[in-house]
RNA sequence: GGUCGCUUAGCUCAGUUGGUUAGAGCGCUUGCAUCACACGCAAGAGGUCACUGGUUCAAAUCCAGUAGCGACCACCA
């Protein structure tokens, strides 16, 4: 028998642990043909990325879910990976050079992307071994990159298989036009932030009849018609006329034209239709054949168009400009503060600046049907289940999606003569599937595809979960995974959203090295009730770390008092009528056929059975809050508390009950400890394999290793 | 504007299909170096379950409404 230290040290354990379970190829799974699988995919975390909150949260439930499913016999895998997050990378790359004076430009296309290989060779596995710093069990030999040779053949076979269909298709339409990030962006990569603004209210010259209000009156210099609304009677004499104005001395033609859309009661209910700059204006422009003009170009700038005053000046130079003029012409009427919402670049933060460009369309009407009907008919469930309504709300209303990008970094679109490269979501839809081999019928892909539970944040369903739908049952011809967790966001103490450059993050590498990654899983575990969003508490983790420790001791507890001589050397904890193995004459021995003894026993083993059922019940619901509460309960308050305190022999070494209710027996002390660390593995995995590994050294368990040992049954 | 979520102890949150004295973590009070653990043990204080009305023998729980907070979607220029 050993002797352990008084306290549990995760600093020493954890690398430790870790090393042992990659050596003995325990994160492979076992193939077996007469099974099914268990998968999950990870959610690629981008190149550049470094493990957030989010990420410490989302792994640790991916892990439980991935280290139940193993123990439980069955053929387990969780491919890891990462993203090649298009213009996510590029920037961090640009923002380097900048640094060093240079712009990409200056070093083309062919030695920038290289720069970008050389950035993701250095960086890019960054996040990979915090993954395995969190103890993930991901099968490392399977990990894949989203620009890796393999799944770049996956892309292309993909984008030629919609192309030859004809879901693919090029045109020249208004689209969300980045300036900083020079490129197209789709509708869902534009982000709206409400702000204060200014409603500006007048006409365009005294000749014209009708007053419009706008927030950008900059743009009003493209403007070639105004909408009011079938009923406004204001304005039924104007409607189908067109006036000639001159408009800070640019000539331009305004058709008045009637739009349901239009709200009577905003502003003048008039509306200046400018189709170049509005993604609303272009298709009321279409409707009613209005001209296009373009007056602000890919740089944010005026164009010639916009008539020599204003050329070459920035939109918000032309603005004050435009403004000064209405007013020296008396044209401005009034002034009004307003809020409204501007629409922002999600990777950068700059406001969008819609505008008629060629891009590369992906149709949506075809695709989104089945992926509707795949979650309608209960195919795919998302738990918790209000996101159901989300996913199809979003679904049934699809435009077609801009897949075209006029970054260098990414999957150059593979038609001859192109130079841009398909948004960065283009590819990692395919990831259930690309991942596994497609588009070759790989064994990997026919045994574990579809995937079994994907776990994700809710601000990518649409962007990521909804298109790997459509794609899978494109491709595949089937769901790509049956299960959708989505997991509650992380925030900091004051309920504000988590920000590396605000500075209102909490770095989970800072708590793993402060209290272990065993707390910062259990603590995150704990917290995680599913329904409401985490206001993130460092006192949770604490909890982990002290919970951690109690494990450690009852351990200890068991280990000094089998076989052990009392404190003044006579006697040991064992009795004689304890059940004894017959390997070693001390160690002791239970089963579930074995009558309890006293009535202690007896409780205790029916709440250890008690809280075997409602584990895998919390699991199998994606409860992790309350599986987490159920065995911190079971452990601290009925085992720690109740069932060994009551049962602590004496100080002169002879086993006699604190409370008289019976005496203990230690052959059902270890049953209770070993299936509780068994069920505490997935949430713990580090301190209970420890603990394995001690019990293994004595003989006490059998396995080699707990992260492979049997799952333990609860009996009816 | 639409949709959804939240409001329970000082703080962060649980509370399964309505059913005895509403729970946990952390914090707080008092006592304790007992040879598993002071990352601990024992005892304890602390709640008109946002508000109003309704259903019921019974409501934190179901229904309607009000207020506040939050998220997402949306073409309010």
């Amino acid at each position: 028998m050993q002797e352990l230290p008084s306290n549990y040290n995760y600093k020493e354990t954890e690398d430790k642990i870790y090393a042992l379970w990659e050596e003995a190829g325990a994160f492979k799974p076992v193939i077996d043909p007469n099974q099914k699988p268990y998968t999950i995919v990870i959610p690629p975390p981008n190149v550049t990325g470094s493990l957030h909150m989010g990420h410490a949260l989302n792994n640790t439930i991916q892990d439980i879910l991935i280290r139940r499913s193993r123990m439980r016999g069955v053929p387990t895998l969780w491919i890891p990976g990462t993203d090649h997050a298009g213009i996510a990378t590029q920037n961090v790359v640009e923002k380097k050079l900048a640094k060093e004076g240079k712009t990409r430009q200056e070093l083309g296309r062919e030695e920038f992307t290289k720069e970008v290989w050389d950035w993701v060779d250095q960086y890019g596995n960054t996040i990979i071994g915090q993954l395995k710093k969190m103890g993930c069990s991901c099968d490392w030999s399977r990990q894949r990159f989203t620009m890796d040779e393999g799944y770049s053949e996956a892309v292309k076979v993909a984008f030629k298989n919609y192309y030859d269909k004809g879901y693919i298709y090029q045109g020249e339409r208004v689209i969300n036009w980045c300036t900083r990030c020079q490129t197209a962006l789709s509708d869902i990569e534009v982000e709206h932030i409400d702000q204060n603004a200014k409603l500006y209210f007048f006409k365009y010259d005294k000749n014209f009849p009708i007053t419009i209000a706008t927030t950008r009156p900059e743009t009003k210099l493209g403007d070639t018609g105004v909408a009011v609304n079938p009923k406004d009677k204001r304005y039924q004499d104007y409607i189908g006329k067109t006036f000639k104005v001159n408009f800070c001395g640019v000539d331009r033609e305004i058709r008045v034209f009637a739009d349901i859309s239009i709200d009577i009661t905003f502003g003048t209910g008039a509306v200046g239709v400018t189709p170049a700059h509005s993604l609303v204006d272009y298709e009321m422009a279409e409707k009613n054949g209005l001209d296009i003009i373009k007056v602000i170009d890919q740089y944010g700038k005026m164009t010639k168009e916009a008539g020599t005053e204003f050329e070459g000046l920035k939109a918000t130079e032309a603005q004050a400009k435009v403004i000064e003029m209405l007013e020296k012409a008396g044209l401005m009427e009034k002034v009004e503060e307003i809020q409204n919402a501007i629409s922002v670049c999600y990777r950068c933060n700059r406001p969008i600046e819609p505008q008629p460009s060629k891009q590369w369309f992906l149709k949506m009407s075809e695709l989104a049907k089945p992926a509707i009907e795949a979650v309608k008919s209960g195919q795919i469930k998302f738990t918790p289940d209000r996101w159901t309504k989300v996913y199809l709300d979003w679904m049934e209303n699809l435009r077609d999606w801009c897949i075209s990008r006029q970054i260098w970094w990414g999957h150059t679109i593979p038609i001859e003569g192109e130079t841009d490269v398909l948004d960065t979501w283009f590819s990692s839809a395919l990831w259930p599937f690309a991942t596994l081999g497609w588009p070759n019928k790989t064994e990997d892909l026919k045994y574990f595809y579809p995937t079994t539970t994907l776990s994700t944040a809710r601000d990518i369903i649409y962007l990521w979960v909804a298109r790997m739908i459509f794609s899978g049952l494109e491709f595949t011809n089937e769901i790509p995974f049956s299960q959708v967790y989505i997991h509650p966001t992380v925030f900091n103490k004051e309920g504000k959203r988590m920000s590396k450059s605000l500075g209102t993050g909490v770095d989970p590498l800072e708590l793993i090295e402060k209290y272990g990654a065993d707390a910062t899983r259990f603590g995150l575990t704990y917290i995680n009730t599913g329904i409401q969003d985490l206001k993130f508490d460092e006192e949770a983790i604490g909890a982990g770390k002290k919970f951690a420790n109690k494990l450690w001791n009852i351990t200890r507890f068991m280990l000094m008092s089998i076989c052990h001589s009392g404190p003044d050397g006579s006697g040991t904890g064992i009795q004689e009528n304890d059940n004894l193995d017959s390997r070693s004459g001390c160690q002791p021995v239970w089963n579930d056929k074995m009558e309890p003894r006293t009535e202690a026993d007896k409780i205790i083993l029916e709440k250890l059975n008690a809280v075997i059922k409602s584990t895998d019940k919390n699991l199998d619901e994606f409860k992790f809050g309350q599986a987490a509460h159920d065995l911190y309960d079971f452990v601290w308050h009925d085992l720690a508390d109740v069932y060994i305190e009551e049962s602590k022999v004496t100080a002169n070494g002879h086993p006699e009950p604190k409370s008289g209710e019976g005496t203990p027996d230690f052959s059902v002390l270890l049953y209770v400890i070993v299936t509780s660390i068994k069920l505490l593995h997935p949430i713990m995995p580090f301190v209970t394999e420890e603990i394995w590994q001690k019990l293994y050294e004595d003989k006490l368990v059998d396995e080699r290793m707990l992260i492979t040992a049997k799952w333990p049954k609860a009996q009816e």
